[in-house]
DNA sequence: GACACTAACGAACGATCGTTCTATAACGTA
DNA sequence: TACGTTATAGAACGATCGTTCGTTAGTGTC
């Protein structure tokens, strides 16, 4: 890796946790040239804009979020227990992650859903594949015998979603410690409802 | 209504609306005072700083969603009808409040989590409130026997905002022209599994 | 008609914004 | 060691930010 490339990644990664905290639409360049130790336009030149800026550092997010959250749990078989672990790697991937300011994928959407442009095309994009790899796993799930055969896994793919997103908030907005539990509780009532029913189990 | 009261009114309907498309953590006295066709500083002597006006914004919010959302659900009589009727109107709140950009104050949520102030207390203790009437009114389906007795109030507060929010995000975001009936499928579904069973029904 | 009070204005402040331009280091290759 | 390339710095740009100040209208009261 050039000279170059270092220094970009540096700055990705900074960028990076700042927006987490602040958002990626109230990065500064100035105070992120700061924080690297770096002139604003020495910065500057390795992105060429703010928006290029801006959009790598989704780009990272979505990246770090498949390292850490799909990835391994591909390595379970397909499945129920697939799409557990999906749950279970997302639920705690900002703690993984350089994120201590939670999610910057789900602040992005709720900040750009209403601004067109490549921003929110980036944010919209990652999280339609998202919702595409939550239903082809739970539709695994119905290949395996594990869900039933009618089930909508569209919908399914789109409560887990809300679980995540309420968890998200409830941990970090009001401190409540007990959001992960409640997560879970949620995904093991939603998988039971689709589940086929076994005797004595 | 004095002068004075009638043209902070008029500020907050902007403020209201503009930051439901660009939050409320990027309003712009600037931009305000040009929307409005008032100076800059007779704007801001409303408010007396940036922060406090971000705060009317947020407690217009609240009140909104307590006359647009709450107030009519509570003429519904105590129970799941009255629980349901909160829902339908939380999905469409947004189009009877002037929030062309979707819901201020899951956005607010979104961006202040990680930012310690009178701005995250206002968000924070506002969905509190939210989550503390979710729950009540679960608590009166228990109470007239149609939701089980063991019926964890919290956590099924805690899954209907979740509910909302992917919904929101779903609308919004990515364009979903079925996200409300996904959220009242979700719904249906949440509060049949806690329900009580009655033959043939 | 003088007075107090409120509402709004216009000008200016220092700070910061994203961006551009030019110059200077540092580095790879001959 | 010289040269071209790449990486970074520094200074400045015009724009916009939130805020302050002094002043001017409008409004009701004595």
């Amino acid at each position: 890796m050039g000279k170059g490339e270092q220094t970009r990644q540096a700055i990705l990664d900074e960028a990076f946790s700042m927006a987490s905290c602040i958002g990626v639409g109230a990065l500064s360049i100035g105070v992120l040239a700061e924080r690297t130790r770096m002139s604003k336009s020495g910065l500057f030149a390795h992105f060429g804009s703010k928006e290029e800026l801006q959009l790598a550092v989704l780009r990272e997010a979505q990246q770090r979020f498949a390292d850490i959250v799909l990835r391994p749990a591909f390595r379970q078989p397909r499945g129920l227990g697939r799409l557990r672990a999906i749950v279970v790697n997302w639920l705690s991937w900002t703690r993984e992650a350089n994120l201590p300011g939670g999610c910057v994928i789900n602040a992005a959407a709720a900040e750009f859903d209403d601004q067109p442009g490549p921003l929110r095309d980036e944010v919209k994009n990652g999280l339609l594949a998202l919702r595409r790899v939550l239903a082809e796993t739970a539709a695994k799930a119905v290949e395996t015998g594990e869900l039933r055969p009618n089930t909508d896994v569209d919908q399914l793919a789109f409560e887990l979603e809300g679980i995540y997103q309420v968890a998200q908030q409830s941990r970090r907005l009001l401190d409540d410690p007990h959001a992960d539990r409640r997560a879970l509780v949620a995904f093991d009532r939603l998988v039971a409802d689709h589940a086929i029913l076994r005797e004595k189990e």
